[in-house]
DNA sequence: CGTGTTTTTGACTTCAGTCAATTAAAGTGG
DNA sequence: CCACTTTAATTGACTGAAGTCAAAAACACG
Protein backbone atom coordinates (compact mmCIF):
# COMPACT_ATOMS: atom_id res chain seq x y z
CA UNK A 1 0.00 0.00 0.00
CA UNK A 2 1.54 3.40 -0.50
CA UNK A 3 1.93 5.40 1.82
CA UNK A 4 -1.09 7.89 1.43
CA UNK A 5 -3.65 5.51 1.62
CA UNK A 6 -2.47 3.88 4.25
CA UNK A 7 -2.65 7.24 6.23
CA UNK A 8 -5.88 7.39 5.28
CA UNK A 9 -6.56 3.86 6.48
CA UNK A 10 -5.14 4.50 10.26
CA UNK A 11 -6.99 7.75 10.25
CA UNK A 12 -9.88 5.51 9.21
CA UNK A 13 -9.30 2.86 11.33
CA UNK A 14 -9.19 5.73 14.58
CA UNK A 15 -12.14 6.93 14.12
CA UNK A 16 -13.67 2.83 14.08
CA UNK A 17 -11.56 1.99 17.34
CA UNK A 18 -10.80 -0.72 15.28
CA UNK A 19 -7.95 -1.87 13.04
CA UNK A 20 -9.75 -2.22 9.26
CA UNK A 21 -10.83 -5.97 8.23
CA UNK A 22 -8.73 -7.40 5.41
CA UNK A 23 -11.10 -6.31 2.50
CA UNK A 24 -12.21 -3.05 3.96
CA UNK A 25 -8.00 -2.11 3.75
CA UNK A 26 -7.58 -3.76 0.47
CA UNK A 27 -10.39 -1.18 -1.03
CA UNK A 28 -9.16 1.64 0.24
CA UNK A 29 -5.84 0.33 -0.79
CA UNK A 30 -7.12 1.17 -4.53
CA UNK A 31 -8.28 4.93 -3.81
CA UNK A 32 -6.08 6.86 -5.92
CA UNK A 33 -4.83 9.19 -3.55
CA UNK A 34 -2.11 12.33 -4.02
CA UNK A 35 0.21 13.71 -1.57
CA UNK A 36 0.05 17.94 -2.20
CA UNK A 37 1.17 20.75 0.12
CA UNK A 38 0.36 24.42 -0.31
CA UNK A 39 1.55 27.48 1.15
CA UNK A 40 -0.20 29.89 3.61
CA UNK A 41 -3.05 31.40 1.98
CA UNK A 42 -3.33 29.10 -0.94
CA UNK A 43 -6.11 27.68 -1.36
CA UNK A 44 -7.48 24.13 -1.54
CA UNK A 45 -10.73 25.23 -3.10
CA UNK A 46 -13.24 27.74 -3.74
CA UNK A 47 -16.80 28.87 -2.77
CA UNK A 48 -18.03 27.58 -6.20
CA UNK A 49 -16.08 24.52 -6.99
CA UNK A 50 -17.49 21.66 -8.25
CA UNK A 51 -14.31 19.73 -8.21
CA UNK A 52 -15.59 17.17 -5.61
CA UNK A 53 -12.08 16.54 -3.61
CA UNK A 54 -11.59 15.61 -0.34
CA UNK A 55 -8.54 15.37 1.85
CA UNK A 56 -6.66 13.69 5.04
CA UNK A 57 -4.57 16.91 6.86
CA UNK A 58 -1.52 15.44 7.25
CA UNK A 59 0.37 19.15 8.71
CA UNK A 60 -1.21 22.93 9.34
CA UNK A 61 -4.24 23.86 9.12
CA UNK A 62 -6.94 24.57 6.81
CA UNK A 63 -9.65 27.35 6.83
CA UNK A 64 -13.26 27.50 5.91
CA UNK A 65 -14.29 31.05 4.59
CA UNK A 66 -16.95 32.75 3.29
CA UNK A 67 -16.85 36.56 1.68
CA UNK A 68 -19.54 38.79 2.16
CA UNK A 69 -20.76 41.91 0.42
CA UNK A 70 -19.38 44.37 2.45
CA UNK A 71 -15.62 42.94 1.88
CA UNK A 72 -16.09 41.17 5.53
CA UNK A 73 -15.37 37.32 5.92
CA UNK A 74 -16.55 35.05 7.92
CA UNK A 75 -14.40 31.91 9.11
CA UNK A 76 -17.14 29.19 9.39
CA UNK A 77 -14.82 26.39 10.37
CA UNK A 78 -11.16 25.49 11.03
CA UNK A 79 -9.75 21.46 9.73
CA UNK A 80 -6.70 20.47 11.86
CA UNK A 81 -3.82 17.69 11.73
CA UNK A 82 -5.44 14.90 11.48
CA UNK A 83 -9.05 15.35 10.05
CA UNK A 84 -10.52 15.22 7.12
CA UNK A 85 -12.04 17.92 4.64
CA UNK A 86 -13.77 18.62 2.08
CA UNK A 87 -15.94 15.15 2.79
CA UNK A 88 -19.26 16.85 1.95
CA UNK A 89 -18.29 17.16 -1.66
CA UNK A 90 -19.11 13.15 -1.00
CA UNK A 91 -23.00 13.84 -1.65
CA UNK A 92 -23.23 17.41 -2.46
CA UNK A 93 -21.94 19.24 -5.84
CA UNK A 94 -20.47 21.97 -4.38
CA UNK A 95 -18.10 23.60 -2.17
CA UNK A 96 -20.26 25.89 -0.37
CA UNK A 97 -16.97 28.12 0.96
CA UNK A 98 -13.51 28.76 0.45
CA UNK A 99 -11.38 26.32 1.59
CA UNK A 100 -7.53 28.09 2.40
CA UNK A 101 -3.81 27.16 4.56
CA UNK A 102 -3.57 29.30 7.49
CA UNK A 103 -0.02 28.22 7.49
CA UNK A 104 1.40 25.71 4.64
CA UNK A 105 0.03 23.03 4.95
CA UNK A 106 0.11 18.72 3.31
CA UNK A 107 -2.68 16.87 2.82
CA UNK A 108 -3.26 13.71 0.96
CA UNK A 109 -6.11 14.28 -1.43
CA UNK A 110 -8.67 11.81 -3.26
CA UNK A 111 -11.85 12.93 -5.39
CA UNK A 112 -14.79 12.90 -3.89
CA UNK A 113 -16.86 9.97 -6.24
CA UNK A 114 -13.73 6.93 -5.53
CA UNK A 115 -14.26 7.93 -1.48
CA UNK A 116 -18.14 7.53 -1.86
CA UNK A 117 -17.51 3.82 -3.71
CA UNK A 118 -15.79 2.76 -0.82
CA UNK A 119 -18.25 4.65 1.53
CA UNK A 120 -20.73 2.48 -0.61
CA UNK A 121 -19.03 -0.96 -0.37
CA UNK A 122 -18.14 -0.92 2.87
CA UNK A 123 -21.11 0.46 5.62
CA UNK A 124 -19.11 0.96 8.66
CA UNK A 125 -16.34 3.28 6.61
CA UNK A 126 -19.30 4.89 5.25
CA UNK A 127 -20.83 5.79 8.46
CA UNK A 128 -17.56 6.90 9.79
CA UNK A 129 -16.95 9.15 6.77
CA UNK A 130 -20.90 10.52 7.41
CA UNK A 131 -20.24 10.66 11.05
CA UNK A 132 -16.91 12.89 10.48
CA UNK A 133 -19.00 15.25 7.99
CA UNK A 134 -21.86 15.63 10.21
CA UNK A 135 -19.78 16.76 13.39
CA UNK A 136 -18.13 19.48 11.15
CA UNK A 137 -22.06 20.48 10.65
CA UNK A 138 -22.37 19.97 14.66
CA UNK A 139 -19.34 22.16 15.56
CA UNK A 140 -20.96 24.65 13.26
CA UNK A 141 -23.97 24.97 14.80
CA UNK A 142 -22.21 25.62 18.35
CA UNK A 143 -20.27 28.52 16.05
CA UNK A 144 -23.48 30.20 15.41
CA UNK A 145 -24.33 30.18 19.34
CA UNK A 146 -21.28 31.52 20.43
CA UNK A 147 -20.88 34.57 17.58
CA UNK A 148 -24.30 34.78 18.16
CA UNK A 149 -24.83 34.58 22.04
CA UNK A 150 -21.94 35.11 23.93
CA UNK A 151 -19.25 37.76 24.81
CA UNK A 152 -15.95 38.24 23.14
CA UNK A 153 -13.88 36.86 26.05
CA UNK A 154 -16.58 34.31 25.97
CA UNK A 155 -16.18 33.26 22.31
CA UNK A 156 -12.76 33.69 22.84
CA UNK A 157 -12.19 30.68 25.49
CA UNK A 158 -14.95 28.78 23.37
CA UNK A 159 -12.92 28.28 20.54
CA UNK A 160 -9.38 27.69 22.46
CA UNK A 161 -11.86 25.23 24.19
CA UNK A 162 -12.59 23.72 21.19
CA UNK A 163 -9.08 23.69 19.43
CA UNK A 164 -7.19 22.27 22.20
CA UNK A 165 -9.58 19.35 21.89
CA UNK A 166 -9.67 18.55 18.78
CA UNK A 167 -5.88 19.24 18.13
CA UNK A 168 -4.26 16.28 18.03
CA UNK A 169 -4.06 14.56 21.04
CA UNK A 170 -5.85 17.01 22.53
CA UNK A 171 -7.11 17.54 26.09
CA UNK A 172 -8.41 20.14 28.55
CA UNK A 173 -5.54 20.16 31.02
CA UNK A 174 -3.59 22.35 33.23
CA UNK A 175 -0.14 23.22 31.69
CA UNK A 176 -1.40 21.98 28.35
CA UNK A 177 0.63 23.92 25.58
CA UNK A 178 -1.52 24.65 22.15
CA UNK A 179 -0.25 26.07 18.77
CA UNK A 180 -2.39 29.07 17.74
CA UNK A 181 -2.16 28.59 13.88
CA UNK A 182 -4.09 31.97 13.08
CA UNK A 183 -3.72 35.95 13.32
CA UNK A 184 -5.90 37.48 15.63
CA UNK A 185 -7.48 38.48 12.77
CA UNK A 186 -8.52 35.32 11.51
CA UNK A 187 -9.52 34.75 14.93
CA UNK A 188 -11.56 37.56 14.71
CA UNK A 189 -13.03 36.49 11.36
CA UNK A 190 -13.60 32.79 13.47
CA UNK A 191 -15.53 34.28 16.39
CA UNK A 192 -17.66 37.71 14.29
CA UNK A 193 -15.16 40.14 16.17
CA UNK A 194 -12.78 42.55 15.28
CA UNK A 195 -9.04 42.56 15.74
CA UNK A 196 -8.57 44.72 18.33
CA UNK A 197 -11.69 43.18 20.69
CA UNK A 198 -9.75 39.60 20.22
CA UNK A 199 -6.56 41.43 21.60
CA UNK A 200 -8.42 43.07 24.81
CA UNK A 201 -10.00 39.29 25.06
CA UNK A 202 -7.00 37.62 24.99
CA UNK A 203 -5.33 39.99 27.69
CA UNK A 204 -8.73 39.52 29.64
CA UNK A 205 -8.11 35.61 29.60
CA UNK A 206 -4.69 36.04 30.85
CA UNK A 207 -5.35 38.62 33.41
CA UNK A 208 -8.05 36.14 34.59
CA UNK A 209 -5.28 33.49 35.16
CA UNK A 210 -6.80 31.16 32.47
CA UNK A 211 -4.30 30.68 30.54
CA UNK A 212 -0.53 32.21 29.47
CA UNK A 213 0.39 33.45 26.18
CA UNK A 214 3.92 33.51 24.36
CA UNK A 215 3.70 34.22 20.83
CA UNK A 216 1.21 32.03 19.00
CA UNK A 217 1.16 29.35 21.57
CA UNK A 218 -1.13 29.25 24.08
CA UNK A 219 -0.77 27.65 27.96
CA UNK A 220 -3.63 26.75 29.15
CA UNK A 221 -3.35 27.58 33.03
CA UNK A 222 -6.85 26.78 34.66
CA UNK A 223 -8.95 24.43 32.14
CA UNK A 224 -11.80 24.23 34.48
CA UNK A 225 -12.16 28.19 35.18
CA UNK A 226 -11.60 28.50 30.80
CA UNK A 227 -14.44 26.12 30.02
CA UNK A 228 -16.85 27.71 32.58
CA UNK A 229 -16.35 31.76 30.64
CA UNK A 230 -16.43 29.90 27.76
CA UNK A 231 -19.67 28.25 28.08
CA UNK A 232 -17.97 25.32 26.81
CA UNK A 233 -19.10 21.72 27.08
CA UNK A 234 -17.24 19.22 24.91
CA UNK A 235 -20.45 17.37 24.03
CA UNK A 236 -21.02 18.63 20.36
CA UNK A 237 -17.69 17.46 19.60
CA UNK A 238 -18.80 13.91 19.44
CA UNK A 239 -14.71 12.82 20.85
CA UNK A 240 -16.40 9.46 21.85
CA UNK A 241 -15.50 7.21 24.53
CA UNK A 242 -12.07 6.15 24.06
CA UNK A 243 -10.55 5.42 27.68
CA UNK A 244 -8.51 8.91 27.00
CA UNK A 245 -11.64 11.24 26.20
CA UNK A 246 -13.81 9.53 29.23
CA UNK A 247 -11.21 11.71 31.71
CA UNK A 248 -12.06 15.17 29.83
CA UNK A 249 -14.61 16.94 31.79
CA UNK A 250 -17.69 16.58 30.31
CA UNK A 251 -19.44 19.93 32.45
CA UNK B 1 -47.99 0.36 1.42
CA UNK B 2 -49.01 2.53 4.78
CA UNK B 3 -49.56 6.26 4.17
CA UNK B 4 -46.58 7.04 6.14
CA UNK B 5 -43.63 5.11 4.14
CA UNK B 6 -45.59 6.27 0.79
CA UNK B 7 -44.67 10.12 2.15
CA UNK B 8 -41.03 9.10 2.81
CA UNK B 9 -41.29 7.33 -0.16
CA UNK B 10 -42.46 10.54 -2.24
CA UNK B 11 -40.38 12.54 -0.12
CA UNK B 12 -37.01 10.37 -1.34
CA UNK B 13 -37.87 10.27 -4.72
CA UNK B 14 -38.63 14.12 -5.03
CA UNK B 15 -35.24 14.53 -4.07
CA UNK B 16 -33.98 12.26 -6.46
CA UNK B 17 -35.48 13.62 -9.10
CA UNK B 18 -36.82 10.12 -10.45
CA UNK B 19 -39.13 7.64 -9.23
CA UNK B 20 -37.77 5.22 -6.63
CA UNK B 21 -37.07 1.96 -7.98
CA UNK B 22 -39.70 -0.84 -6.74
CA UNK B 23 -37.29 -2.65 -4.74
CA UNK B 24 -36.12 0.72 -3.52
CA UNK B 25 -39.90 1.48 -3.01
CA UNK B 26 -40.39 -2.20 -1.33
CA UNK B 27 -37.59 -1.33 1.28
CA UNK B 28 -39.10 2.45 2.07
CA UNK B 29 -42.27 0.58 2.97
CA UNK B 30 -40.88 -1.66 5.63
CA UNK B 31 -39.60 1.17 7.40
CA UNK B 32 -41.35 1.33 10.91
CA UNK B 33 -42.83 4.74 10.55
CA UNK B 34 -45.01 6.54 13.25
CA UNK B 35 -46.85 9.40 12.56
CA UNK B 36 -47.23 12.16 15.58
CA UNK B 37 -48.10 15.25 16.36
CA UNK B 38 -46.84 17.76 18.57
CA UNK B 39 -48.00 20.93 20.09
CA UNK B 40 -46.10 24.40 20.07
CA UNK B 41 -43.55 24.45 22.66
CA UNK B 42 -43.53 20.68 22.46
CA UNK B 43 -39.47 19.19 22.58
CA UNK B 44 -39.10 16.73 19.29
CA UNK B 45 -35.76 15.65 20.87
CA UNK B 46 -33.52 17.31 23.78
CA UNK B 47 -29.92 18.28 23.05
CA UNK B 48 -28.60 15.06 25.20
CA UNK B 49 -30.90 12.67 23.95
CA UNK B 50 -29.25 9.43 22.51
CA UNK B 51 -32.92 8.08 20.92
CA UNK B 52 -31.77 8.22 17.29
CA UNK B 53 -35.13 9.42 16.06
CA UNK B 54 -35.49 11.29 12.12
CA UNK B 55 -38.49 12.36 10.73
CA UNK B 56 -40.44 14.26 7.96
CA UNK B 57 -42.11 16.92 8.89
CA UNK B 58 -45.46 17.20 7.54
CA UNK B 59 -46.93 20.22 9.19
CA UNK B 60 -45.55 23.28 11.20
CA UNK B 61 -42.22 24.01 12.02
CA UNK B 62 -39.35 23.08 14.11
CA UNK B 63 -36.56 24.79 15.88
CA UNK B 64 -33.33 23.36 16.57
CA UNK B 65 -31.78 25.60 19.97
CA UNK B 66 -29.31 25.69 22.61
CA UNK B 67 -29.18 27.32 25.44
CA UNK B 68 -26.39 28.75 27.04
CA UNK B 69 -24.98 29.41 30.60
CA UNK B 70 -26.76 33.11 31.03
CA UNK B 71 -29.70 31.80 30.08
CA UNK B 72 -30.11 32.78 26.95
CA UNK B 73 -30.93 30.72 23.77
CA UNK B 74 -29.35 30.14 19.78
CA UNK B 75 -31.73 28.71 17.59
CA UNK B 76 -29.29 27.31 14.82
CA UNK B 77 -31.59 26.04 12.55
CA UNK B 78 -35.38 25.45 11.74
CA UNK B 79 -37.31 22.63 9.82
CA UNK B 80 -39.85 22.91 7.49
CA UNK B 81 -42.81 21.82 6.14
CA UNK B 82 -41.59 18.79 4.04
CA UNK B 83 -37.98 19.01 5.06
CA UNK B 84 -36.34 16.03 6.78
CA UNK B 85 -35.23 16.61 10.35
CA UNK B 86 -32.55 14.59 12.91
CA UNK B 87 -31.03 12.86 10.23
CA UNK B 88 -27.69 13.40 11.82
CA UNK B 89 -28.94 10.64 14.24
CA UNK B 90 -28.24 8.13 11.55
CA UNK B 91 -24.51 8.81 11.91
CA UNK B 92 -24.41 10.45 15.05
CA UNK B 93 -25.08 8.71 18.65
CA UNK B 94 -26.70 12.68 20.06
CA UNK B 95 -29.08 15.20 19.18
CA UNK B 96 -26.56 17.97 19.79
CA UNK B 97 -29.30 20.38 20.17
CA UNK B 98 -32.84 20.64 21.68
CA UNK B 99 -35.24 20.27 18.71
CA UNK B 100 -39.20 21.89 19.44
CA UNK B 101 -42.01 22.71 17.64
CA UNK B 102 -42.64 26.35 17.03
CA UNK B 103 -46.26 26.02 15.95
CA UNK B 104 -48.23 22.65 16.36
CA UNK B 105 -46.34 20.34 14.25
CA UNK B 106 -47.07 16.61 12.22
CA UNK B 107 -44.68 14.40 11.18
CA UNK B 108 -43.80 10.67 10.00
CA UNK B 109 -40.93 9.23 12.52
CA UNK B 110 -38.85 6.65 12.36
CA UNK B 111 -35.64 5.11 14.09
CA UNK B 112 -32.43 5.79 12.95
CA UNK B 113 -31.38 2.23 12.64
CA UNK B 114 -33.29 0.78 10.06
CA UNK B 115 -33.35 4.39 8.05
CA UNK B 116 -29.20 3.62 8.26
CA UNK B 117 -30.07 -0.06 7.00
CA UNK B 118 -32.09 1.85 4.20
CA UNK B 119 -29.22 3.77 3.11
CA UNK B 120 -26.72 1.29 3.19
CA UNK B 121 -28.74 -1.08 1.14
CA UNK B 122 -29.67 1.49 -1.56
CA UNK B 123 -26.94 3.83 -1.85
CA UNK B 124 -28.79 6.19 -3.97
CA UNK B 125 -31.04 6.71 -1.07
CA UNK B 126 -28.35 7.12 0.85
CA UNK B 127 -26.24 9.78 -0.62
CA UNK B 128 -29.75 11.64 -0.54
CA UNK B 129 -30.06 11.35 3.10
CA UNK B 130 -26.73 12.47 3.59
CA UNK B 131 -26.75 15.08 0.99
CA UNK B 132 -30.16 16.35 3.25
CA UNK B 133 -27.84 16.22 6.32
CA UNK B 134 -25.33 18.16 4.39
CA UNK B 135 -26.94 20.99 3.37
CA UNK B 136 -27.98 21.76 7.06
CA UNK B 137 -24.79 21.84 7.66
CA UNK B 138 -24.10 24.32 4.92
CA UNK B 139 -27.42 26.39 6.31
CA UNK B 140 -25.48 26.51 9.58
CA UNK B 141 -22.63 27.80 8.25
CA UNK B 142 -23.91 30.26 6.60
CA UNK B 143 -26.06 30.84 9.35
CA UNK B 144 -22.81 31.42 11.46
CA UNK B 145 -21.77 33.91 8.39
CA UNK B 146 -24.62 35.82 9.08
CA UNK B 147 -25.14 36.00 12.78
CA UNK B 148 -20.91 37.34 12.67
CA UNK B 149 -20.60 39.61 9.75
CA UNK B 150 -24.17 41.28 8.87
CA UNK B 151 -25.79 44.54 10.30
CA UNK B 152 -29.55 43.07 12.01
CA UNK B 153 -31.36 44.19 8.57
CA UNK B 154 -29.33 42.34 6.78
CA UNK B 155 -29.53 39.20 8.57
CA UNK B 156 -33.50 39.65 8.92
CA UNK B 157 -33.35 39.67 5.30
CA UNK B 158 -31.52 37.19 4.60
CA UNK B 159 -33.47 34.81 6.79
CA UNK B 160 -36.50 35.75 4.86
CA UNK B 161 -35.44 35.10 1.83
CA UNK B 162 -33.96 31.44 2.98
CA UNK B 163 -36.93 30.84 4.03
CA UNK B 164 -39.16 31.70 1.27
CA UNK B 165 -36.76 29.27 -0.91
CA UNK B 166 -36.82 26.59 1.30
CA UNK B 167 -40.68 26.91 2.18
CA UNK B 168 -42.55 24.07 0.41
CA UNK B 169 -42.34 25.63 -3.37
CA UNK B 170 -40.80 28.28 -2.12
CA UNK B 171 -39.93 31.09 -4.63
CA UNK B 172 -38.10 34.38 -4.44
CA UNK B 173 -40.57 36.42 -6.56
CA UNK B 174 -42.26 39.68 -6.40
CA UNK B 175 -45.83 39.16 -4.79
CA UNK B 176 -44.97 35.89 -2.90
CA UNK B 177 -46.28 35.55 0.41
CA UNK B 178 -44.53 33.70 3.63
CA UNK B 179 -46.00 32.71 6.45
CA UNK B 180 -43.22 33.30 9.14
CA UNK B 181 -44.26 30.61 11.89
CA UNK B 182 -41.92 32.58 14.59
CA UNK B 183 -42.60 35.08 17.01
CA UNK B 184 -40.15 37.93 16.98
CA UNK B 185 -38.19 36.79 19.94
CA UNK B 186 -37.45 33.98 17.76
CA UNK B 187 -36.06 35.05 14.89
CA UNK B 188 -34.08 37.13 17.19
CA UNK B 189 -32.86 34.09 18.48
CA UNK B 190 -32.26 32.79 15.15
CA UNK B 191 -29.95 35.94 14.06
CA UNK B 192 -28.30 36.64 17.58
CA UNK B 193 -30.46 39.80 18.05
CA UNK B 194 -32.94 41.05 20.67
CA UNK B 195 -36.55 41.44 20.24
CA UNK B 196 -36.38 45.12 19.49
CA UNK B 197 -33.71 44.77 17.23
CA UNK B 198 -35.82 42.69 15.43
CA UNK B 199 -38.73 44.67 15.44
CA UNK B 200 -37.12 47.71 14.20
CA UNK B 201 -35.54 46.11 11.32
CA UNK B 202 -38.60 44.52 10.05
CA UNK B 203 -39.98 48.09 10.00
CA UNK B 204 -36.98 48.83 8.35
CA UNK B 205 -37.31 46.85 5.47
CA UNK B 206 -41.12 47.54 5.02
CA UNK B 207 -40.39 50.94 4.95
CA UNK B 208 -37.72 50.54 2.21
CA UNK B 209 -40.21 48.85 0.16
CA UNK B 210 -38.58 45.36 0.12
CA UNK B 211 -41.47 43.43 1.88
CA UNK B 212 -45.21 44.01 3.36
CA UNK B 213 -46.53 42.41 6.72
CA UNK B 214 -49.36 41.50 7.80
CA UNK B 215 -49.38 39.93 11.16
CA UNK B 216 -47.08 36.97 10.50
CA UNK B 217 -47.34 37.08 6.46
CA UNK B 218 -45.08 38.68 4.69
CA UNK B 219 -45.39 39.61 1.22
CA UNK B 220 -42.22 40.21 -0.65
CA UNK B 221 -42.10 43.28 -2.76
CA UNK B 222 -38.87 43.40 -3.96
CA UNK B 223 -37.02 40.61 -4.33
CA UNK B 224 -33.91 41.82 -5.65
CA UNK B 225 -32.79 43.96 -3.71
CA UNK B 226 -33.80 42.04 -0.25
CA UNK B 227 -31.59 39.94 -1.64
CA UNK B 228 -28.79 42.15 -1.88
CA UNK B 229 -29.39 43.81 0.98
CA UNK B 230 -29.51 40.21 2.88
CA UNK B 231 -26.34 40.16 0.66
CA UNK B 232 -28.35 36.38 -0.16
CA UNK B 233 -27.38 34.10 -2.82
CA UNK B 234 -28.70 30.55 -2.97
CA UNK B 235 -26.17 28.51 -3.86
CA UNK B 236 -25.55 27.24 -0.23
CA UNK B 237 -28.81 25.73 0.00
CA UNK B 238 -28.56 23.26 -2.86
CA UNK B 239 -31.37 23.60 -4.50
CA UNK B 240 -30.43 21.83 -7.62
CA UNK B 241 -31.35 22.51 -11.03
CA UNK B 242 -35.17 21.70 -11.46
CA UNK B 243 -36.73 23.72 -14.57
CA UNK B 244 -38.29 25.92 -11.55
CA UNK B 245 -35.12 26.58 -9.60
CA UNK B 246 -33.25 27.68 -12.74
CA UNK B 247 -35.55 30.77 -12.47
CA UNK B 248 -34.23 31.73 -9.55
CA UNK B 249 -31.66 34.28 -9.23
CA UNK B 250 -28.19 33.04 -8.15
CA UNK B 251 -26.80 36.32 -8.05
C1' DC C 1 19.35 44.91 9.05
C1' DG C 2 15.46 46.54 6.69
C1' DT C 3 10.72 45.65 5.25
C1' DG C 4 6.26 44.05 5.82
C1' DT C 5 3.16 41.91 8.78
C1' DT C 6 1.05 41.33 13.18
C1' DT C 7 0.12 42.86 17.69
C1' DT C 8 -0.97 46.21 20.90
C1' DT C 9 -3.06 50.40 22.58
C1' DG C 10 -5.95 54.55 22.64
C1' DA C 11 -9.86 57.60 21.26
C1' DC C 12 -14.13 57.95 19.46
C1' DT C 13 -18.48 56.10 17.51
C1' DT C 14 -22.28 53.26 16.74
C1' DC C 15 -25.23 49.52 16.58
C1' DA C 16 -27.82 46.85 19.08
C1' DG C 17 -28.86 45.41 23.96
C1' DT C 18 -31.66 46.20 27.98
C1' DC C 19 -35.40 47.85 30.38
C1' DA C 20 -39.89 49.56 30.75
C1' DA C 21 -44.24 51.00 29.31
C1' DT C 22 -47.94 50.74 25.89
C1' DT C 23 -50.62 48.81 22.36
C1' DA C 24 -52.36 45.10 19.81
C1' DA C 25 -53.68 40.50 19.09
C1' DA C 26 -54.93 35.92 20.21
C1' DG C 27 -57.03 32.70 23.21
C1' DT C 28 -60.44 31.22 26.96
C1' DG C 29 -64.30 30.57 29.52
C1' DG C 30 -68.69 32.11 31.02
C1' DC D 1 -70.64 36.86 21.74
C1' DC D 2 -68.27 39.39 25.00
C1' DA D 3 -65.19 40.31 28.98
C1' DC D 4 -60.99 38.75 30.64
C1' DT D 5 -56.37 36.89 30.42
C1' DT D 6 -52.22 36.01 28.23
C1' DT D 7 -49.02 36.56 24.86
C1' DA D 8 -46.81 39.13 21.32
C1' DA D 9 -45.61 43.46 19.02
C1' DT D 10 -44.27 48.11 19.25
C1' DT D 11 -41.98 52.16 20.81
C1' DG D 12 -38.85 55.13 23.53
C1' DA D 13 -34.89 56.16 26.54
C1' DC D 14 -30.69 54.89 28.08
C1' DT D 15 -26.50 51.98 28.16
C1' DG D 16 -22.74 49.40 26.89
C1' DA D 17 -19.98 46.22 24.22
C1' DA D 18 -17.60 46.04 20.37
C1' DG D 19 -16.58 48.39 15.85
C1' DT D 20 -13.61 51.58 13.49
C1' DC D 21 -9.72 54.21 12.79
C1' DA D 22 -5.13 55.39 13.60
C1' DA D 23 -0.67 55.11 15.42
C1' DA D 24 3.09 52.83 17.75
C1' DA D 25 5.52 48.77 19.08
C1' DA D 26 6.95 44.13 18.38
C1' DC D 27 8.03 40.48 15.49
C1' DA D 28 9.24 37.54 11.55
C1' DC D 29 11.63 36.85 7.42
C1' DG D 30 14.41 37.32 3.67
Amino acid sequence: MNWGAEAWANALAQRLRRPLHPDEAASVATLPIRARSIAAGDYFCRETDTSGRCCLLCDGMLIESKLTQNGTRQIVGVRLTGEFAGLQTIALDACDNDVLASVPSAFLEAEAAPVRALGNRHPAIGKTLFAEALVAGSIAKEWVTNVGRRSAAARLAHLICELALRSDGGSLTAGRTLKLLLTQEQIGDSLGLGRAAVNRSLGELVALGLLAQRGNVITIIDPDKLQRSGDFSARYLHLGQSPHDRRRSAR
